[in-house]
DNA sequence: TGTATACATTTTGTATACAAATTCAGACGC
DNA sequence: GCGTCTGAATTTGTATACAAAATGTATACA
């Protein structure tokens, strides 16, 4: 029981700072982390080491840990990175997959798929990283995976940071992306590679549009402002 | 004094393992490495941590750390995805490069070629190793370095494993893998970034050849095969 | 009011002791 | 001989106590 405790921690650490229900740059209390979990600090300082590891948290010595931050520039190599990696990434599942790992996908984008038609976005995020991961792990790729994992960490981050579940026009893209990954899923049981790497980069299209639209939203109508300005100057 | 000692077991762990002082799957005992840098295991195992999540080593609940391996099947994706990622690193490394940083690869590469000329290949590969890591530092992209720095770990290692001292052509080799740092360095330091991406496709393609031609060597001649044919057929 | 310094508190890092798991070796039956 | 069962020996994992560093706070002084 005790024995996964140390795996339990892990992977919910990483989830609350996917959710970013641990905000980017918060720092991490090691002492009520450890009694939260029920664990020491000593196997909970190995996982925060573990986690560093995978780009989810930074350590400074005798510093204290904290959630990895997400600043302007990031997000600039962010967008300049991530297509070519995850075009990449999707070649190389559709050509090097084992079909056992289909069927993870497919699980991965019918929980997707169930978490937008509920509208419960946390959890759809978490399914569609789950899913990239997925994709990730079909590639075969140490390599590249570790610059997929990394990108996906910001990427699910973003997501949540630049949604509005007001807006009607967000509920269309997420069918759409959804549509996509059904594609995607065939592209890459087909061993399409060339095709794989296309819906990639569509996907990709989607969703930097998405936070785009929200960071230069549509301009407020001028004539409002002129009024204003008018009455100002009386 | 031993504040840092921590740090120096990290380092030296890396370097034994890139220069494969300690061997590819080789098995890493706790005990005896804590003894050796005069740590206990608490902060050793943490070391191990860090280790593992840069590549250098795996570990396996209840089952020790050791260190990577590098089968065929690892060797062929790593020969498939490395071009890819020097190429974009050398082209962000021109465009993003602080000035400062550009000393230190001068450095790394003057250490390179002192390395060589003195027929010292196990500080050459070192130098190259940290030559590269330095363009990798220079990129400004956290995604693309973590691909960087574990395809590095795999060449280091293979080209200590693919390489004659007594070949007088490897000899020749060196020295235009030297003259191509040098070159690359300029291009970097200029800031053109279509220059550096193309000298370090040049410079992939030697390191391959000098590879390829180890695992592949020139074939024997004709005649002494139809001979041995022949002899057996008697 | 602002700064510096000394001291208390909190947090991080390490060593050691102990618990749990795995591995090894010899005995036993087939 | 060959597999496998059992218990010792080794190795890995965890908790706790303590040391070291950083942080916070109050006081003295300009």
């Amino acid at each position: 029981m005790s024995g996964n405790q140390k795996e339990i921690c892990l992977e919910d650490l990483k989830l609350r700072i996917l959710r970013m229900d641990l905000e980017p740059g918060a720092m991490l209390d090691e002492a009520s982390l450890a009694s939260h979990y029920g664990l020491s600090r000593t196997p909970l300082r190995e996982i925060l080491q573990r986690l560093a590891g995978a780009g989810f948290i930074s350590t400074r010595e005798n510093r204290g840990a904290k959630v990895a931050s997400m600043d302007v520039a990031t997000m600039r190599v962010f967008f300049q990175t991530a297509p070519m990696v995850y075009a990449n990434i999707s070649r190389l599942a559709a050509e090097n997959h084992s079909s056992r790992q289909l069927g993870d996908l497919q699980t991965a984008q019918l929980e997707f798929a169930k978490s937008t038609e509920r509208g419960d976005a946390p959890a759809a995020a978490l399914a569609n990283h789950r899913f990239h991961a997925i994709i990730g792990e079909m590639a075969h790729n140490p390599y590249l995976v570790a610059a997929l994992n990394r990108l996906l960490i910001d990427h699910t981050r973003l997501s949540q940071t630049f949604y509005r579940p007001a807006d009607p026009h967000e509920e269309q893209l997420v069918v759409r992306a959804s549509e996509q990954h059904d594609a995607l899923i065939s592209a890459i049981e087909a061993r399409e590679g060339a095709l794989a790497t296309d819906l990639t980069l569509q996907h990709w299209d989607l969703s930097r549009d998405r936070i785009e639209r929200f960071v230069r939203p549509d301009p407020l109508p001028v004539d409002v402002i002129s009024m204003k300005e008018h009455r100002g100057a009386v």
